[in-house]
DNA sequence: GTGTCGCTATCCCCTAAGATAGAGGAGGCG
DNA sequence: CGCCTCCTCTATCTTAGGGGATAGCGACAC
């Protein structure tokens, strides 16, 4: 070892697809500062690996088995408040973003990045320095001003999503058929829609729901 | 070079996340029996590479820019009809899987399978002999017996998808809206579902439409 | 205690959506 | 040619969906 090298960024990588850990894998080995320590295929795993080995960075992908990202990194934050985490996902929707921001990961960005943005990520959160491409920025300030939907109008919206009638969605939150209504018309509101098919739509696309 | 060594399974890749032709390619070029020749991060490349190289198999993502994979495979394979197209995607729709297949793909996979399972994919595939997993398998077996949508339906589905009403879709579709309600009708059938919400649902995770 | 928020509920009104049935023209195919 | 599918249009009828407003109740904050 010679002092002038520093220790290298220990990295933990949490995808479901087997395929795209090799590549995170073979990019930061590649890399003289860093070093991948760990491997997790479904968000408890990650969880776990992550209080083995307390990595500088961990990588998360957002939609895992077990448990999601943004659970995970609400579950990491708890129990490591200085925790680096770097959001790695497909999913652009202005919603997704800002829970995982407002959660506390230190960066966020998309899988379709090319290799230098994804690296160069990688160290920024790695030292603390937030990292979040422009175009990520962008959606998550869209987002500011933008009503939040309350629990309740959330699972009704997941049933909506899934095609239920008022009176199926009454039936299984064990409501009246009228509330259901009510919270449709909060739920339309909310997403400037005017059906609830468009609202499916809008909450698609914005990540309030997913599938 | 030695006698024993057989010329090695040349493969080229199309897909348009760095992170995941990253990984492939270092998958493959660890064995000592393939190579990747090319890369491509989109439709009209992955074309281009193909007849460029010529490559023994073609590994493909089913949803990029420019032209989606079942387009690709289209083009292909009026090109060069004895080419062997492996589909590598994350969608396991029953019509995707029905598409590419009845295109002439020879293999299709899921992102989320291991490692040994895309090398033997790409292995099986390079020999002209066809590859699907059980699952995949079982989803294209599932899509026989339903019924096809025409064309029309489809657009008129793409419509409904984004939110738009009867009237809406007959104006962009310059039809009546009465002609509109029929094929609306129509598809619901088909899909075997009660309102346009459950529609959408159903065509959605059939792989009906994407987004 | 007063105010706000979330969840619940109810009433009226009206339109969009879905169910049903029928029919004609264009084009492909045996 | 007739047969069939697709696309188009029509008409009627019923219901689910959506607009608007209002309000009681519990939790929590100030």
């Amino acid at each position: 070892m010679s002092a002038v090298v520093k220790t290298k960024i220990r990295v933990v990588l949490a995808d479901d697809h087997p395929v795209v850990r090799d590549g995170l894998a073979a990019m930061v080995n590649q890399q003289a500062d860093m070093e991948v320590v760990g491997e997790a295929g479904d968000g408890e795993e990650a969880i776990v690996l992550y209080e083995q080995h307390r990595p500088d960075v961990m990588v998360l992908d957002l939609r895992m088995p077990k448990r999601d990202g943004v659970a995970v990194v609400q579950r990491v934050l708890e129990l490591y408040p200085k925790a680096c985490i770097l959001i790695m996902t497909t999913y652009d929707g202005d919603e997704d973003i800002f829970q995982c921001l407002s959660q506390g990961a230190k960066g966020y960005l998309l899988k379709d990045a090319p290799r230098p943005e994804i690296l160069s990520a990688i160290r920024a959160v790695s030292e603390d320095r937030p990292y979040t491409s422009s175009q990520v920025a962008a959606k998550a300030l869209q987002r500011m001003g933008k009503p939040s939907l309350t629990q309740r109008e959330l699972a009704v919206l997941q049933l909506v999503a899934e095609g239920r009638s008022n009176k199926d969605i009454a039936r299984r939150l064990a409501i009246t058929e009228g509330t259901a209504k009510t919270h449709v018309k909060a739920i339309l509101t909310k997403l400037d829609a005017i059906s609830r098919t468009e609202a499916v739509a809008v909450a698609h696309k914005r990540g309030l729901i997913h599938l």
